[in-house]
DNA sequence: TCCGGAATGTGATCCCGCGCACATCTGTTG
DNA sequence: CAACAGATGTGCGCGGGATCACATTCCGGA
């Protein structure tokens, strides 16, 4: 695991901070250790709470009233997640869970408020990061319009790979840590043709699958794909 | 049209603002006027105006490659858009015109900013909006994936009910002044299938068609179609 | 080390919604 | 007010993708 200090330094929140401020910070944000599959909150329950990931993966779920998920995001080191019940008030309306063994810190309602208040500039980066997440979550809705399963697919796959990918010498190692049930939510379609267009991509030679990561092998062919 | 400093009012960067403040907002605000069908500005642009809308209705749409659009929001008297280019300096990546003739006020990146500087208690009010437009996108995600178009007709309507809907002796009447076209970008879903899930709701009953315009008769069974 | 449940791979079938082709039916402009 | 373009209504066929139904492989725990 990175230095959680030297994480915590990518998250909006500290963007900007000296070293003085950002201990400070540090300080009212404990701790919060998840093992794989464990539950941080659920879809209805008051948040009262901020996070930002240190260590491991975490998944954010919206279900279905007949029970089918759809997984809006993963989460890795250095993201924040859970802000948008502080800015307005309402149960959260998606539930987090951990992919992997995660850490967590997590930074209380009550103390985000004092700390924007004595560091105005902090809300400027603030609103940075959601307008960021708003363009991107715009992105995803056109993609659901226009762009077929294969292709979303691709475009996901991609994406993964900018936030977790390494460079090895055989090709671009993703380690997603997602079943394809997962990716299949992620993409917004069924298992079955996930598990297709991936078989598909492999038997091209533009990637090859192994559990819960791809290798990618042609980049550039899954980028045209993709648009 | 309504008094546009009533309006202006109504909107985040004017909330909790006292009148003193907020006149002096308001002259940095020069008006802009648009006439039906008039671009604002399209995407690809350099963004550094944010805008309030005063009277009238603009629509904010996203252009695939080969050409077709898909319409992200309408937006109505009093709302705020425009801004994300300002926190997350890059181009414009939707493309505003306008569905009715209409008056918007706006306001320079750099005004902003000094602004925001001046009263940073009005950054709250900006990462609340942001906050709840984020929560937005992610319903309208969820519906791509889980609803079908009938289902998702019926929830724009019921939608655009809550925003620009006139309770009348008949019924609740909504201007919507949206051409089935652009209804259909605005579902992601074709020009046809809207039309029929429209007269679907017509021979049941529950909607009266008009130019430009629908009478919601039975909203409880058009929000149950819809979840 | 073996077992059982989950995660994968892959066909067969069905159906929603797109695209195309028209026939009205506006309402806008010379 | 004529005439034309754009907006609306509706049928039909096709195809992408969901759903169902398995076989197979993988993996973690007793």
């Amino acid at each position: 695991m990175e230095d959680a200090e030297v994480v915590l330094r990518r998250a909006p929140l500290f963007e900007g901070l000296d070293e003085e401020s950002a201990r400070a910070l540090r300080r009212q944000m404990p701790d919060v250790k998840l093992s794989r599959g464990e539950h941080l909150f659920m879809e209805g329950q008051e948040g009262d709470k901020l996070y930002i990931v240190l260590d491991g993966k975490l998944k954010l779920t919206r279900a279905a009233a007949d029970g089918r998920e759809n997984l809006l995001s993963v989460l890795g080191p250095g993201e924040m997640f859970g802000e948008l019940s502080l800015f307005d008030p309402r149960p959260r309306t998606a539930s987090v869970s951990a992919i992997t063994d995660a850490t967590l810190a997590g930074l209380a309602h009550d103390a985000l408020r004092a700390w924007l208040r004595d560091h105005p500039d902090v809300s400027i980066h603030m609103l940075q990061a959601l307008a960021r997440r708003l363009r991107r979550a715009n992105d995803v809705v056109a993609d659901l319009v226009f762009t077929d399963v294969p292709g979303r697919v691709a475009k996901n796959l991609l994406d993964l790979a900018d936030r977790f990918g390494e460079q090895e010498r055989d090709g671009l190692h993703v380690h997603h840590d997602l079943t394809q049930e997962e990716l299949a939510q992620l993409v917004g379609a069924s298992r079955e043709t996930v598990n297709k267009a991936l078989a598909d991509f492999a038997a091209r030679g533009w990637i090859q699958l192994s559990a819960k990561s791809v290798l990618l092998l042609d980049t550039d062919r899954l980028r045209k794909r993709a648009s």
